[in-house]
DNA sequence: CATGAATGAGCGTTCATTCAT
DNA sequence: GATGAATGAACGCTCATTCAT
């Protein structure tokens, strides 16, 4: 091996796709990206074969580091309450604190570049989450919902409160809590 | 613009586009759009300056004739659940019937190219509804937070509910009521 | 129809990619073809849905127009020899009169995007000339051999003579006639 | 060139370029030949400067191979017809067991890549040949033609010879027999 | 006004070649 | 010397927009 292909340049791809992505949308050009990079413009296609791949690899990682980083440090003997919001609390955090990446995965979640295959493994990424709700739906008034529809409702109810929250990042807190308690009567 | 030469052209690019963007995205040609509504090429923009143009006209229109909709027959007198579930079921059934205009919708919204005046005017579209929203507000849980974010919160709920409709055509309507108990629990 | 295709352009471009390829080979961009055409980059394309068609078309005009020439003005109640002589006398002036043709229809020839259909169409071209060495094989020394093989010889002889008249022009008409004589002792 | 660093994988590229550019043609990326070589991408370009060094040399392998083939055991005492047999059957039997060759042969030499000085150490690769078609054509019918227009009607019947026997193997003896007689109607 | 050919900037991708390891 | 990642020019093709008819 030669040279290695370097983790560091691939993380420099996705940083600048997020960026990129966030700025211009899935249009940008894989020539911008890979210029944001600091790379060729082919070497973009060393790391990821096609464009289509590079959007599909970006969504898995935004939307699992958000996973990762919203059930960080969870206990899960904790009361149900609790746990649900220390998730949305570490959600928003995470959306607060990287708006770009926030903004991209939005994009990314709309696009039909997307493959069936990559929001499978995106749930899976989501699936402590995912269970999370099941025993908060269980004794709740959504009891006979199906689970699919209570983390729908989460998912949109918490990017919801995150555009508010960003757009107006001084009363943050307040629309942190105001969105939880929506969802907490909703579902809780 | 405001006398366009053949309002029945305009009407046939408006649902070419309608249906060619829900299928194919925004990224559709406007060539395409123009053969599929019967016309030429070059005539698509006598009727529309820019492609920018017609994507925000038809962002426009698919959501004002989404609120028309759903205020129609709205009875101010009533009491405020009902007309609120008036609104929803409506708002439902608009989408279940037009799965194709939801689908645009959709797309368009999430889209750079709709610009901050275009969505102001659709916000006016969606006035009457905001007022709903605001005489729910002002007596229920959310009554300290901005009325935007409560509209923001229907929004998102009944899009995702509408998804489950569409996708589960046969349990639509115990997931209309089931997403409009979730919205008044949330805000009612 | 505002501004109907133009036979003109088609020839202009066709003409172009005859010089072109003559001179770069197939490599040459389709960029190259359009400058020298005197059209835009695009417009080849209105023509010509893909580089491959041009090439394939470009391959059947030059065979037939070869074809047509070198049969114009065949009297079929002549001697077979006479006949040989003209279809064969007419070939090598059409390629000492276009080189560019000549050498653009060699590296066609040997090209993989010509379809099996274009071949079979160039070969219905080429129809009467078969029939011809059809004739002249049946009473020759080939008679046993497969006219596809009868053809291909007088073919590659035909080329193998072309490139001596061009290579040295002034002894072109004792050339014709030498690779004539030899096509004839060996076939007639 | 002189000494290369490893005989073993020079020849290991040459065979696959064979391999290769009989399948794919000249447009075979020089990365597909190392591969199939089993060497790195890179490490083919310390062997050949350059794509078209690595085309020019094996044309001059290839067609010098064929060469030496087709006068091995050649008994010079023999009589014309016997030698010209002799050095038809071999090449034809060249060319069949190794069609891969045979069709990578004919590519390089439609190819513009191919530069004059190689073209002209292939001529001296054929002389032996040439100087046996010398003794032929001087008493024979084209005793008038120069040389190069016998080997050159040599080459091109040959060609069209083998064509014919890769195409129907259940008749190469027979095609290989009537070639030649072609041949030498022609030439002896 | 309607038409559709013309335009050319722009895009995703390829590939011969270079060079750091 | 061998490796394979890096490079960037080039290519075929698309498409919003213009304009002659």
């Amino acid at each position: 091996m030669a040279k290695p292909k370097s983790e560091e340049k691939r993380n420099a791809i996705m940083a600048a796709a997020t960026r990129v992505i966030a700025a211009q949308g899935l249009g940008a050009p894989t020539a911008t990206i890979a210029q944001e990079a600091g790379v060729a413009n082919g070497t973009l296609f060393t790391y990821f074969e096609t464009k289509a791949d590079l959007i599909n690899e970006l969504y898995l990682e935004l939307k699992t580091e958000m996973a990762t980083t919203a059930l960080d440090g969870l206990r899960e003997s904790a009361d149900l309450r609790k746990q649900a919001f220390h998730v949305w609390k570490r959600s928003m955090n995470w959306g607060m604190a990287s708006p770009e990446k926030r903004r991209a995965l939005c994009q990314l979640g709309v696009s039909d570049e997307i493959t069936p295959a990559t929001r499978s493994q995106a749930h899976q990424a989501m699936a402590p989450v995912a269970e999370l709700m099941e025993r908060i739906r269980a004794d709740g008034p959504m009891r006979n919902a199906p689970m699919s529809f209570v983390v729908a409702i989460m998912e949109s109810l918490s990017e919801t409160t995150m555009d508010f929250m960003i757009r107006e990042p001084g009363n943050a807190d307040k629309h942190c809590k105001a969105g939880f308690d929506v969802f907490w009567r909703a579902v809780g």
